[in-house]
RNA sequence: GGCCCCAUGGUCAAGCGGUUAAGACAUCGCCCUUUCACGGCGGUAACACGGGUUCAAAUCCCGUUGGGGUCACCA
């Protein structure tokens, strides 16, 4: 068997699609799998969606979810060029497509747009049949015609000539075998005007070249696939492994678009997620592997992918189960790239002198995403303003007269605190409530309201005061005091 | 609309002729606890429908319904 080359050929046209995420994921992982290669090719066909700036998102969000690739147009492996555009200068499509004329299997085309255009138009209101595509116009013409045509510089473009009878069958790794009548296939176009090839020649033609064996790709392209079929078929090529994935969907069950706000690698990466959460999260959607479970590194994907595995129907890009995911590789990050994450938010939200690696730790379990950091934390800065009732808490057994006379007695103690650290504040705590013979929420709940002036803190009394530091403290149960003596 | 694909809880999903129909997220409840989280325990919740085939169907076949995709000189 033939060494396994896969590709992940994307275009340059924008961000990097969640969904085009996932398929270079695919194709590496059955490259790795088989210690097969896996190559990187640029398909920049269409000079007016070009965007230079993608060529930079492609490489970097790549090199950050640890897709390498073996071969691409940094790392030659013999098979390039690696960017359709410079495969393009030696004519080489050009040159297969005129083989393909040769055969019969392809034609010189010089309809003009206006004429393809009212082509649809009157498809559309014929009553019966109502098949949007070329009528072959131009198969017609003499090869003194094209000639002619040729010579007089008239634009032009090739088509596939595909027959209008028969069926043809295409055969794919996850839906099986499909087929179509021949009478369905459009003849597309192989050579634009522009002289550049199509999207769907260039990629059959370099798969051959680069002697890919199994090719992935988005569902959406299924309808298309019968006509690459025909052109492996004409070439007279081996049709390498098809693998196609099933659709992922927004929770409209609609194709993930822009829109939703989180249809690319890199709107994820500004929300805060990991780079290994999204990758373990985009590996399960529409694959799971034979164990049962869930959290998975790339390493530990290319061991146990097996592309046979892949669903059929739409998955739905569940963002809030992408959250807990992110949130589980929080919680097992290992510290100082926790720190790197962590602390430049802490720092923009909290500018007093405090210890920052110690709100970072704090919020370690209680986040998800990055900047949920924010709003847990912004009371370290400055005291919000609260309700007296707060002071009030049923369960805990705290009221506004008890609550007082805690905050009264605690505040002496807590100033002239020898020990101000976590382990100091808690055995002064604990001392007190021994004292008073009190439950610990009456000591605490009043201390972490009046020290915070919130409901829920990341974080309990102890905590909260060892970072607030002793002045900050004392200050804050100062103005509790005052507004509890205000209140009765 | 033509063609193609799909169909297990709200979501991701196991399941490949015989199961009490896994698991995860979400949700609800309990425990832990100075709040919130974390952690632990438990609950609610699914085979779209109708016909076959078979001793036996979520699993195989047909149809219906529903959903999606695709119909460019874009990829």
């Amino acid at each position: 068997m033939s060494k396994v080359r896969t590709r992940f050929a994307p275009s340059p046209t924008g961000r990097m699609h969640v969904g085009n995420l996932r398929t270079a994921l695919y194709e590496y992982l059955i490259a790795r799998h088989a210690q097969g290669t896996f190559v990187l090719r640029i398909e920049d066909t269409d000079q007016e969606r070009f965007v230079p700036e993608a060529l930079d998102i492609i490489y970097n969000t790549m090199k950050l979810t640890g897709l390498d690739h073996d071969e691409g147009p940094d790392k030659d492996g013999g098979y390039g060029p690696y960017i359709q555009s410079e495969r393009m200068k030696s004519g080489m499509y050009l040159e297969y497509a005129k083989q393909l004329v040769e055969k019969g299997e392809a034609y010189y085309c010089f309809c003009t747009k206006e004429r393809l255009d009212s082509l649809r138009a009157s498809d559309k209101t014929e009553d019966g049949k109502e098949i949007a595509k070329y009528d072959k116009h131009c198969l017609s013409l003499s090869k003194e015609e094209v000639e002619k045509n040729l010579a007089a510089g008239m634009p032009y473009v090739i088509r596939q000539n595909n027959p209008s009878e028969g069926t043809t069958t295409f055969k794919d790794a996850i839906y099986g075998d499909i087929t179509v009548e021949n009478e369905e296939l459009d003849d597309m176009i192989l050579i634009k005007s522009d002289g550049y090839p199509t999207y769907n020649f260039a990629n059959v033609v370099d798969d051959h070249l680069m002697e890919i064996t199994h090719v992935v790709r988005g569902n959406e392209y299924l309808s298309s696939a019968p006509k690459y079929n025909r052109l492996y078929q004409a070439f007279g090529w081996e049709v390498p492994e098809y693998v196609h994935c099933p659709i992922i969907t927004d929770e409209n069950h609609k194709k993930l678009a822009k829109r939703s706000g989180h249809s690319s690698v890199e709107d994820l990466l500004e929300q805060g997620f990991l780079p290994e959460a999204i990758i373990n999260f985009v590996a399960l959607l529409g694959w799971s592997p034979s164990e049962d479970r869930e959290l998975y590194t790339l390493k530990e994907l290319e061991e146990a992918f097996d592309y046979h595995h892949i669903n059929k129907a739409p998955a739905v890009f569940d963002i809030v189960k992408l959250r807990w995911m992110n949130g589980e590789y929080i919680k097992n990050m290992e510290e100082e790239r926790y720190y790197t994450y962590a602390l430049p938010i802490i720092e923009e939200v909290v500018t007093r002198d405090m210890d920052k690696k110690k709100i970072a730790d704090l919020v370690k379990t209680r986040i998800e995403v990055f900047p949920d950091i924010r709003e847990k934390i912004d009371f370290f800065q400055e005291l919000p303003e609260y309700e007296v009732s707060m002071y009030t808490h049923k369960k805990m057994k705290t009221n506004s007269e008890n609550s007082l006379m805690v905050l009264k007695e605690m505040l002496p103690r807590l100033e002239a605190l020898e020990d101000y650290s976590r382990e100091g504040i808690e055995s002064l705590c604990k001392e007190y409530i021994a004292e008073k013979e009190i439950k610990n929420g009456v000591c605490l709940w009043p201390l972490r309201t009046a020290v915070s002036g919130k409901q829920m803190t990341p974080g309990g009394a102890y905590e909260l005061i060892e970072i607030l530091g002793r002045e900050e403290t004392a200050a804050r149960i100062r103005k509790g005091i005052a507004m509890l003596e205000a209140s009765v």
